[in-house]
DNA sequence: AATTGACTCTCCCTCAGGGGGAGACTCTAT
DNA sequence: ATAGAGTCTCCCCCTGAGGGAGAGTCAATT
């Protein structure tokens, strides 16, 4: 016969938890001094506490516990308790991978956008871009259409996705109504797939320029980039790209002076 | 300005939970009726909700979640929380992850067992076994010493067990202690590793017989197969082996009655 | 106005699996 | 006999809500 304490120190149990199993009959004590309410155990106990632990590491709960000691004396016979475990917990764990991905992509796009936002001299630059993968839509309509879209393409590719959103836009003067985009997501690899169309962007020669703030404000980074070209003597080949480096994020919208968008013009 | 019913519909948010996050500080209405107690949110509200949305969905705690909302507006201004909760995540889901695999296991070891139980005869039979890579300790000592050095195998080796564990027995004679006995667990693969070593058990022909019930009445099926060795006029030709195909569950120590256990013998 | 039905308020209980601690006994060894 | 360790019950706490009681309110219809 063991006291509580020394059948907590044998069974790694503790005390509480001890008492608690007694109340909810899972594990109950061998006597009970009628004076003194003293707990004894004796040492068959300590067998089904060896059982309890195993179940408890395995997550089930004290009511599924204490039926299983209740009706069962072989893990054969339990197998239908472990599979419905087994669902659950796996349930759950899928559950936390999901989570464990979207916080992954939430920390990467968040840290390239620092070390954008650090390398970033905000002046015209020319470059060569490489040809790059995206799912596309291509639509007439406004402007701000593009984010549902963006997020139709993201609902579709989501894990193949391995860059910042781009705009094409193919018409020559601005638009307010009836503008003729293509909103595109770079991926590694995909398939047209519900109307969205899995393309390569032609690269080539860029002249650039990232402009910091709010979107109503592009118009001042726009001449900025048209003077240069002119000055170059430059010609454009090819519809503009938006690359939206920083924009409103997953959690919170962010403050719109801090967006990060580059203009990207082919010229030749 | 919308009441708590109307925020509730807009948000997806419960009542129950808007009165919670009240409480805590997490979103304050707007305007509080001094006469009725009634809240009111105004528009503002519901991106902060939207915030909220987000965050629980990531599993923040509503305490982080305050914090949150109290100090920062921008994604990238969280990164140290979404690492701290990626971590966090990470942790729950593997320990989850490897609950699952436990359960699997088990599972799989039970049908087994359940279907082996189904399919034998419980008569001895002639057979060809295949070659078995595993891991071994071999001992000199007692037979009851060998569920420790099954279990230390089993630490190390865990993930690449695929069948059940054998003991081959290397003396003429039965021996109580000091018996020379090779402990094995089939594994995929694996290579030598704190004194356990990995090698091929030869395969060829066995005659076998399985035998129920406990360990202690293994002699009378020793008899019976020794009999037919006899008889057929065979020739041992190696160690004998005992696989156990039932014997303690992981969680229940179950009814010896039902331990099921193989004995080979290799003849020619 | 009055009524009615839908809303909303606060307060308390419940879930799971205990932990912490108070205040009162009790056991064991010296 | 006494001290120190052990144990008892009872109550509150944690998370993130949900359920329900009982009372008070709002808005629309008669």
């Amino acid at each position: 016969m063991f006291s509580i304490g020394e059948f907590s120190r044998i069974t790694t149990l503790s005390i509480k938890a001890l008492r608690l199993y007694h109340e909810k009959g899972l594990l109950e004590p061998d006597f009970i001094d009628m004076k003194t309410n003293y707990r004894y155990y004796n040492s068959d106990a300590i067998e089904k506490a060896r059982v309890i632990t195993m179940l408890k590491q395995l997550q089930f709960s004290l009511d599924d516990t204490r039926d299983i000691l209740a009706g069962y004396h072989d893990d054969g016979d339990i197998l239908d308790f472990l599979e419905d475990q087994k669902s659950k917990i796996e349930e759950k764990y899928l559950k936390l991978k999901n989570i464990s991905d979207s916080l992954n992509t939430l920390i990467t796009v968040e840290r390239e956008v620092k070390m954008n936002f650090a390398a970033s001299q905000f002046a015209v630059e020319e470059k060569n871009v490489d040809d790059i993968l995206v799912a596309s839509i291509r639509y007439k309509g406004k402007y701000d259409e593009c984010g549902s879209r963006f997020s139709d393409i993201g609902k579709k590719f989501g894990r193949f996705i391995c860059g910042k959103a781009i705009n094409i836009y193919y018409d020559v003067e601005y638009k307010e109504s009836d503008a003729d985009i293509e909103s595109c997501l770079p991926i590694r690899k995909g398939f047209d797939k519900d109307g969205i169309v899995v393309r390569k962007l032609a690269g080539g020669k860029f002249v650039s320029l990232i402009h910091k703030g709010s979107y109503s404000e592009l118009s001042a980074s726009y001449s900025k980039i048209m003077d240069t070209i002119k000055e170059k003597g430059y010609q454009i080949t090819g519809p503009i790209r938006e690359q939206y480096i920083k924009g409103p994020g997953m959690i919170f919208k962010g403050n719109p002076k801090n967006y990060l968008t580059e203009i990207q013009i082919p010229v030749s």
